[in-house]
DNA sequence: CTGCTTTTATGATCCAAATCATAGTCTCTG
DNA sequence: CAGAGACTATGATTTGGATCATAAAAGCAG
């Protein structure tokens, strides 16, 4: 998160989105820098027939799409709104600018990216060899460890539905809801009033 | 990749590892940064029952395990050598000195965390939702255009065996054949000598 | 060259998750 | 508060890739 100040002083924009929209389409080049000021924001890919896959949701504070303006490649997924949503916005180069004369927020970027990674490391792993319970459980541990930081069993309450659980543990909306069912009769988490609490 | 000098001015060490040893393991603390010498080295996880995912594998010039330095997080993986090699090690404090004394470094190295990125948002989104065939071609595109930097049609020699490209797209051996057979039938690449051409 | 290991190959069978179908429950909007 | 739409639920069936088994070809060490 890079403070507000700092990038309207770059020339930062907000700009307002409204739920559905999306900011940019897979296969585009990358032009902008992007923060959340309101609302959340996913990315996600669409395979041939139509089933979705979700890559991240950014939530207040957190930036994202950053990767393709560093690395000069296109971007690798859709971004849209989940939620009426507000963002700010930084061409690539004011935001080049804004890191190199702000070499703690370069640090922070790159902390950024390389916490990124780390999740993206587990989910592939995950979901290339483990069985659908283990997936969910794995993503929920993320999301509860490092995301809402929370502590205590089941303290964290999943603010997701079935179906973007499935999206972002590449499942089947099924799938999960038996799995989690399953997990629930094994104790690993509980539901109550339909939401999961890991 | 770093500038050797710059490395040992540092207080780079360079090491040697035989075939099949182990630099670190899943769940230890980052303590260093490594960069290929010399050899191939590999990061991989193992599922319960033994079986392997390579997250990726990097050839000399190539650093690797950065992120969990930066993040301050465990390793989500295990570092692996492939073949004999030789490894520059750098002390996590030694390389943060190194970054913020040398900006351009600093932005080298998000550009690579950037790219990384890039490829492993590709793969899980790849792995989650499409088809053996799918999975093999994106992978071995991936190489090609972003790796080895080839072009023109099967210029693109695949030094992979069918069981390291099963363990990089999370499929099996027997899969990965008979997609590849099947991959040649319809032009998309060609088997010369059993080798993978794209 | 010979035997040994690694890699590729191929057919048969199995099984877990996808798919299909249908319905119940909740939530929000007008 | 009624009705629509979103979400959760559950059973039946299908299916694609895993698994199992076996073998042939290539690479390699001695």
């Amino acid at each position: 998160m890079i403070n507000e100040d700092l990038l309207l002083d770059h020339g930062a924009r907000k700009i307002a989105y409204s739920k559905g929209d999306q900011l940019f389409r897979e296969g585009e080049s990358a032009l902008n820098f992007y923060q959340v000021a309101s609302g959340e924001i996913k990315m996600n890919n669409y395979n041939e027939d139509g089933k979705e896959f979700i890559q991240g949701i950014f939530a207040v504070g957190q930036s994202f799409g950053e990767p393709p303006l560093l690395a000069n490649v296109k971007y690798p997924a859709n971004a849209e709104a989940i939620s009426d949503a507000e963002v700010f916005q930084l061409s690539k180069e004011q935001f080049l600018e804004l890191l190199t004369s702000n070499p703690q927020v370069h640090l922070k970027i790159t902390e950024t990216l390389a916490k990124r990674l780390f999740y993206k490391a587990i989910m592939v792993s995950e979901i290339s060899s483990q069985e659908p319970e283990h997936r969910i459980l794995r993503i929920l541990d993320y999301l509860k460890n490092h995301v809402h930081k929370s502590e205590g069993e089941f303290s964290f309450k999943v603010d997701l539905t079935r179906q973007q659980l499935a999206d972002l543990t590449g499942l089947r909306v099924e799938t999960v809801i038996r799995a989690t069912k399953s997990l629930e009769k094994k104790g690993e988490l509980q539901i109550r009033k339909r939401k999961l609490y890991r």
